[in-house]
DNA sequence: CCGTAAATTTCGCCA
DNA sequence: TGGCGAAGTTTACGG
């Protein structure tokens, strides 16, 4: 295809803000944060209607390269290549893209106002546990969530167990690593600083990694197990309640 | 597009290996270790040849859904939708595309053996300290990399300074953050628990942040000023000793 | 704009 | 295969 073409061809699609797709053979150089160099090979551009721009290799699930929204892109032709830059600024970086040969473009004006919906996250499982505190145990009572602590960090959930005691939870998705201990253990710190009496400390997740167990025990940090998905079940059935709550 | 074109299409190229972009009007359906539905909306699908799966909506950097490189597709019609799956176990997951409407499909047979190479990375840092270690102060004398630790963690550089103190440097690519400085406590104590002395404990990043300054002191943590920039230069410069010590 | 933490993080290394 | 930590992580949410 030919480039002066092809370049003519990207400028419009830009300024009717469409997606576009370039497929050829170029090189790509990045300067920033980091610096990278990619050799000669046939890929895909895509250059995004918010004027972020993805490089994509046949392979893989990353983008070798890319720029994110708003990046400033310059189109231009020299030394019979075309030449896609993208530039951001703080931090100040350039994607530099070097096509020899374009093979192909596509751009389409696409409309997608959906929501996006996304269960079983960390915060899910924070809900679970406010709707039905007894996953922690019988009698349990949280009383703030996302508690700002002194130095610095939050704590998930912070209640008071059926003797009154001042309890710290801590919540994770995937199995809990040494760092998630000893950051709860920071946390348990903090909140006896501010409190003046030693918490409870108790690490909610799916499980714990073998190596994060020695800390655990060392620290008498508590385990109480919950994954994501049991989570979404239970405000599923909560969601169920309400809406027969609001039909009554 | 009519469907069953599409799909023949579709199935062709991949027996091809070739990169595929399906452009059209979509529903996504994501479950696994998480769910998420995406609602209708005009998006970019593309199947690379390494069977992973993108999602790409026309703003953003990153796929609204996607599925890793060696999932199993498979697509057929129903409802008089196009309904692209693909799966993988370990963990079970499942990404369903179903296609209202199909646009366009294209593929490409899509050749790319570059290397890809990246510098300024933290691994060029430790790099440039261990070939210029008075980076870290003149007589510093690094005697380990990466040595493991009892509980668990790695040191990025174990050494001794000029009067023979072990000392314990861990190094960050960017600004490092009270979690880092936690980190690095964590491993002098381990270091310490190991020799049986207290090591000098030295944080090298281009900065620190504000937040981490206090927990830096109060830790008796050293700060010395690195950039990646800085230590690809001195590793460029390092490689054209080399170049010339070869030539002689 | 900085700080803090989540993410279907992914990816690579190494035991 | 699982653990461990880096990443140009990005993104979202506060203050």
């Amino acid at each position: 295809m030919d480039l002066a073409v092809a370049l003519e061809r990207i400028k419009q699609a830009i300024l009717k803000r469409e997606v576009i797709v370039i497929v050829g053979l170029c090189e790509v150089f990045y300067e920033g944060r980091a610096s990278s160099i990619l050799g000669p090979g046939e890929r895909i551009a895509i250059i995004k209607s918010d004027y972020s721009v993805l490089i994509h290799r046949p392979s893989g699930y990353e983008p070798s390269n890319w720029q994110p929204p708003d990046s400033k892109i310059d189109l231009k032709i020299k030394d019979n290549t075309l030449v896609l830059e993208a530039r951001r600024v703080n931090p100040s970086e350039i994607l530099t893209v070097i096509f020899h040969e374009v093979y192909q473009i596509l751009s389409w004006k696409l409309l997608d106002e959906a929501d996006f919906s996304m269960y079983a996250t960390e915060e899910d499982m924070k809900k679970a546990i406010l709707f039905n505190p007894s996953i922690i145990e019988e009698g349990f009572q949280p009383f703030e969530q996302e508690r700002k602590l002194k130095p610095s960090g939050f704590v998930d959930i912070l209640g008071v167990d059926s003797s009154g005691r001042l309890t710290v939870v801590e919540i994770k998705r995937r199995k809990a690593t040494v760092e998630d201990i000893n950051q709860l253990v920071q946390y348990a710190n903090s909140v006896e600083r501010e409190f003046g009496v030693r918490p409870r400390a108790i690490i909610v997740a799916p499980g714990v990694q073998r190596s994060a167990v020695r800390a655990m025990h060392i620290n008498s940090i508590e385990f109480r197990c919950l994954t994501p998905k049991k989570s979404a079940e239970i405000l599923r059935k909560k969601a169920g309640l309400d809406r027969y709550a609001g039909l009554e």
